[in-house]
DNA sequence: AACTATTCATAAAC
DNA sequence: TGTTTATGAATAGTT
């Protein structure tokens, strides 16, 4: 749309290539800017212009997202690694000490059999136990599956907001593309193991 | 620009909305493609219909680090997934080998104690027990917040895994991502008297 | 940076 | 949902 149908393909002409880039850059700012109010969606574009310029679009409710997700993702990652281990923990201190515990119940029941002629009581108790292990054991293993897919979500999410970030950083120049880069993007600066972990190959 | 101008405002008609966002997803997508072709900018377009709804262009410029972080991330993943199935080892270990694991002669030590009055039974069990079942509820709660906090970003994310899983570069114009929900996410009623279940004696 | 001829996107209708 | 078409919007080339 213009005085002549262009081809899409790379303007070769270092101004033209601007003036065209100025030109669509404010078109498509305006365009997501539209269809934000129009259709009610949550919509971000993100424009990275060799080799200094950024401009950038986010609708309110992708701001809020994105930052709301970003927060939350990482302390819940944090967090789990923690719980981790913690259960760890606690699975070493069950097998340390409640090991010896079961043994002690299980000769006083013998005991109890001995003297009451009883044998009930023992076997009661093993059953009791091993509920209540085995409902340790799904807890463990439905929390696993939940934190499987949810490290589904984190590959997906933080992947992206990393790589917009790094673009950022990559074509930053000054301080002033740092003024003018999304929040949204920013991985929070709290979770310094979290994101060298994550930086790992 | 069509059969008449319209003002720009959230647009009431539910259908009508539909029908315009999908115009315009596709227009400014479009668009998108074109000014990173013309004009060699990176461009990201990240638009959210709905909660569960997600469409995306990245121009191949960003895809490169975008792949690099999710190969790091999954490695990440890896790691945290093995931790969890050693825990899980440990608790079939538990399950498997502590129930049965008394023999004669720790059972003759425990005598010996026993005899000398070193040990008192009751209390130790007690403790085992609470600990077991503190345990048990602790990783309920923990299941419960999880599926509470992931839940809602699921619903939100669904769609994206897929988009990163068959590739980066592609407009999704299917709908359907509501019935990709990872099965995690729909909830089986757990046993709901575990505690009774734990309490002994 | 403005202008304007032209192509393009799309609102409404089907 | 897809297609059509009249119309307004975006913009390529010009100044």
């Amino acid at each position: 749309m213009g005085r002549g149908k262009i081809e899409i393909k790379r303007i070769e002409n270092t101004n033209n290539r601007q003036v065209t880039y100025s030109k669509r850059r404010k078109g498509l700012i305006k365009k997501a800017k539209e269809i934000t109010v129009l259709c009610d969606a949550a919509v971000s574009v993100v424009i990275f212009a060799s080799p200094t310029k950024l401009y950038e679009y986010c609708s309110p409710s992708t701001k809020y997202t994105h930052i709301h997700h970003t927060h939350a993702l990482s302390n819940e990652i944090k967090r789990i690694k923690e719980e981790n281990e913690k259960m760890q923990l606690d699975l070493r201190h069950l097998n340390a000490e409640d090991i010896t515990s079961l043994n002690i119940k299980e000769l006083m029941t013998i005991e109890n059999d001995l003297e009451n002629g009883l044998i009930s009581i023992g076997e009661k108790r093993r059953e009791s136990y091993k509920r209540m292990q085995k409902d340790g054991q799904r807890l463990e293993e439905e929390n696993m599956h939940l934190r499987y897919v949810y490290e589904q979500q984190m590959e997906a999410m933080a992947g992206k907001v990393r790589d917009i970030e790094n673009g950022f950083n990559h074509l930053k120049v000054n301080d002033q593309y740092e003024a003018q880069m999304p929040f949204a993007f920013r991985l929070q600066p709290n979770q310094p193991n979290l994101h060298n972990q994550m930086l790992l190959d």
